[in-house]
DNA sequence: AGCCGAGTTACGAAATTCGTAATCGGTAAG
DNA sequence: CTTACCGATTACGAATTTCGTAACTCGGCT
């Protein structure tokens, strides 16, 4: 993890579609050599795998999440990331435990999910957070 | 955003390299079609960036900005886009203004972006979150 | 029926990726 | 000092993918 290789990943964060050569020729060497640094930061891990970023509804919002103190964490993370509309489960420190980055179609479908969190018997509490704006550097 | 888009969505949230062909082969149309649609969800907004997912082994963290009630967040929250190692930039609802998500190399790195945060004029208070583990959907 | 328009398909050209072999640069051993 | 070696880089032709564009299809509408 050089510094080529953190301006191959700062690219590619940026638009994951940039062709090698392309990231080439801004980073200043050949196409060979790009494809196989990020053939090997994948094999290392590095880079977990090339997505896309979407807004298919138009709400997007936090939920603050607080469970038991004799929950696993880990645990509820787990079985939160597999919920619709949930997009990143983070675990943090703080008041709260988890914080959930949501993007659902309406509010309905946001309240939806707030229950669904409140239900769960290890949730002991729920602080919800509308993203009005974002900005992606 | 009928079914078609959902299934392209889907496989491109999987692997964003995935070539248009293999997609078209995947969902039983063909290349163009493929390529029309996806290039449409990205006009339409749907599909915002493409990008990739990475484990730096860096630190990720939240820093929640609370600004004075006479400020414009917005201009607050262009600024910050630009500073490094800010990844987003959130205007929330709720008790603080800003979210800023953070991906920085040390303890050091997110301290001296906090600290840059707490010297500005316009900020009222800073609070950090430091995002220990973190789950794609 | 005839027409229109959005979406789809077809296909050759351009660009990119891929496989592989040659080359380079540094380093440890003789 | 030379040689051998190893990983990284480069070079280049072949395979694949993307791209531009024109033709086609199939509803809905008059």
């Amino acid at each position: 993890m050089d510094e080529l290789d953190r301006r191959i990943l700062d690219i590619l964060r940026r638009d994951a579609r940039t062709p090698n050569t392309e990231i080439a020729a801004e980073v200043g060497t050949s196409e060979g050599t790009v494809r196989n640094r990020v053939e090997r930061l994948v094999d290392e891990g590095v880079i977990e795998r090339f997505t896309i970023a979407t807004r298919t509804g138009n709400l997007k919002a936090m939920v603050e999440v607080t469970v038991a103190v004799d929950v696993d964490t880990n645990d509820v993370s787990e079985l939160m990331a597999e919920w619709k509309d949930v997009d990143f489960v983070w675990q943090v420190s703080g008041e709260e435990d988890i914080v959930l980055v949501v993007d659902a179609a309406d509010t309905r479908a946001v309240n939806d999910l707030i229950t669904r969190a409140r239900e769960h018997d290890d949730v002991k509490s729920t602080k919800t957070r509308l993203i009005l704006d974002e900005r992606i550097s």
